[in-house]
DNA sequence: CTAGCTGCAAAGCGTTTGCACGATG
DNA sequence: CATCGTGCAAACGCTTTGCAGCTAG
């Protein structure tokens, strides 16, 4: 594969070293084809490498966040998710009420966030966005 | 004052006791004019009454979420944020490069929801939201 | 050789919980 | 008087940090 080469080579370019922990992590976050708490990467690492450590996690993932490489949102249940900022934005409508996640077309908040740059000239991140509120289920139940 | 009045009758309505405490962390949150931590709260009950409680501030807070008296949001920072659910919604356009914090108009993002729930049947809570990015005068110093 | 990176352990932070005492209706 | 709420202290989960040893350039 050669995604491997490129992101060693990304990380030598920003003076970092590319370590095995850190390809691995890497490596773990573009398979995981979605969003991962920081222990579900060690987990994923430690399955072919097993001494790695939680710290070392969060330390790349804050090299990877500098790099523009990974991308954190936080959903509201304290922990981090964290996603590889490789492809197109996608987004969350997450449920107060039974905690499940729907996904949002990306179409909509690329609409918003042309808008909020022509009116503040504020370039929104909205890359990876969760949105709270209430599913159609739970509204059903609420009555 | 008889807002004092009304939200102790709500308390009672709702099964929970107004107790002076109480009163106070919601006469905090009313005042306050936007979001305040959990320990913001605490140190202005203090002042009129300083044996309280960090937990019962959190234990408030919960019940007043309940009744929808006040909103939580996480605004990135580890802390969230609390406020009154009184006034109109507003948003907040929170840079990453400078940690200042703008606001955004109601109005964009009432369009949003309303978008969503016709597409998705998700009541989305949009009451009070926060969009990181980056702002004017920090986008201008990234070159 | 001299950075930088790692694992380990311990601390940090905001938040939650167990418990006995006190206040409320 | 039965219940609910409180303060205190301790625990919690996620994340960060200090440090000594190791590794890569």
């Amino acid at each position: 594969m050669s995604c491997e080469k490129d992101t060693a080579q990304a990380l030598k370019e920003s003076g970092h070293r590319p370590t095995p922990q850190r390809l691995l992590i890497l490596g773990a976050l573009r398979h995981a084809g979605g969003h991962v708490t920081a222990v579900e990467i060690l987990e994923k690492v430690r399955a072919s490498y097993p001494y790695v450590d939680i710290s070392t996690v969060y330390r790349t993932l804050t090299v990877l966040k500098e790099m523009r490489l990974v991308t954190e949102t936080d959903m509201g249940g304290g922990e981090s998710q964290f996603e590889w900022a490789g492809g197109e934005g996608h987004h969350h409508l997450v449920c107060k009420g039974c905690g499940k996640v729907a996904l949002l077309d990306d179409q909509r908040m690329k609409a918003l966030g042309k808008g909020i740059m022509s009116s503040y000239g504020f370039r929104a991140d909205l890359g990876h966005f969760a949105v709270f509120g209430t599913c159609a289920e739970c509204l059903k139940k609420e009555e």
